[in-house]
DNA sequence: CCCCAGGTCGTCA
DNA sequence: TGACGACATGGG
């Protein structure tokens, strides 16, 4: 265990746009320009005054933590000239920008990302957390940070003995099976799982939806906020396809809205940067 | 009591 | 392929 503490700098990097527009799970607001949360195995405290973000917290693991944060935060990559691009779609597009400027798509790890998004399923954003956060502290790795208990999300091998009963105990519902064969599928298939990282999007869309609890929508989440990180996909949810209805299709019943037609819509408007996209569609119209 | 939530699965035509 | 109900749980 060890301390560790550093600044950068960057314009696009908006705590409030990061980690509140639905992308992760292990967040929390612990002052106007402060956030707390877990990466792997390392507690993380992210404050920003103007364009200084300073990251503060304590390692538990064996990664190095700057190494970890760089990749998570996703910070190698230029933001500004994507949104550049995304701007001359439409006006909407410009609008859905201007409101969540300061969105950084992280980069997850897998395993997280999977099991996150598998209870994500058919679930609200406050219960997910909650629901993520008692695995963690029933099944994680315990650290301490200013006098603080914090929880890492659980390896896979940590999870290899608990049962579905026990998993629903943590109010997963319906998905405790789902989340116990994932466990297994890993358990299993470490070198098929190290492999997805060099599919194309299509190939990988189609090895995730093998995953138990793993449809379109959760496989779209899993290649666009984990490590997987690719841009070209675009998840329809309930919103997506109500931003969508709203700003486009004008159905008078939105559920008449197929997923094909806006996939295609999108491919057509948006097209490899759809991901990104999305998600300032999505962030704008859940926030307002 | 109802409806809804970052959907998926099994079934049936 | 495509439609449709079931599936736990908690909040409004």
């Amino acid at each position: 265990m060890n301390e560790f503490e550093f600044s950068i700098e960057n314009d696009i990097f908006e705590l409030r746009d990061i980690f509140e527009c639905g992308q992760c799970f292990r967040w929390n607001k612990i002052a106007e320009n402060q956030y707390i949360g877990v990466i792997d195995e390392i507690v993380v405290k992210v404050e920003k005054n103007n364009n200084q973000i300073n990251f503060k917290g304590v390692n538990y693991g064996e990664k190095e933590p700057k190494e970890l944060i760089y990749k998570y935060f996703d910070l190698e990559r230029t933001y500004k000239n994507i949104q550049e691009s995304l701007q001359k779609v439409d006006e909407n597009m410009r609008i859905a920008i201007e409101y969540g400027k300061g969105i950084r798509i992280l980069n997850q790890d897998l395993w997280e990302t999977i099991i996150s998004f598998i209870i994500s399923a058919n679930n609200n954003i406050p219960r997910i957390k909650k629901t993520i956060e008692k695995l963690s502290e029933k099944y994680g790795k315990e650290m301490f940070f200013e006098g603080k208990k914090y929880y890492s999300f659980p390896k896979y091998w940590m999870l290899k003995n608990v049962s579905v009963e026990e998993f629903r105990e943590l109010g997963l519902g319906f998905r405790d099976v789902r989340v116990k064969e994932t466990v297994e599928i890993f358990e299993k298939n470490q070198e098929k799982i190290k492999e997805l990282y060099n599919l194309n999007t299509e190939e990988l869309f189609e090895e995730l939806l093998k995953f138990s609890g793993v449809g379109p929508k959760v496989a779209n989440c899993i290649i666009l906020f984990s490590d997987l990180k690719r841009f070209d996909v675009f998840p329809i949810d309930v919103w997506v396809r109500r931003v969508m209805n709203d700003l486009y299709f004008k159905k008078l019943d939105e559920k008449k809205l197929k997923d094909n037609e806006i996939q295609e819509f999108a491919d057509e408007k948006y097209g490899d940067l759809k991901g990104l996209a999305q998600q300032y569609l999505f962030y704008y119209r859940r926030e307002n």
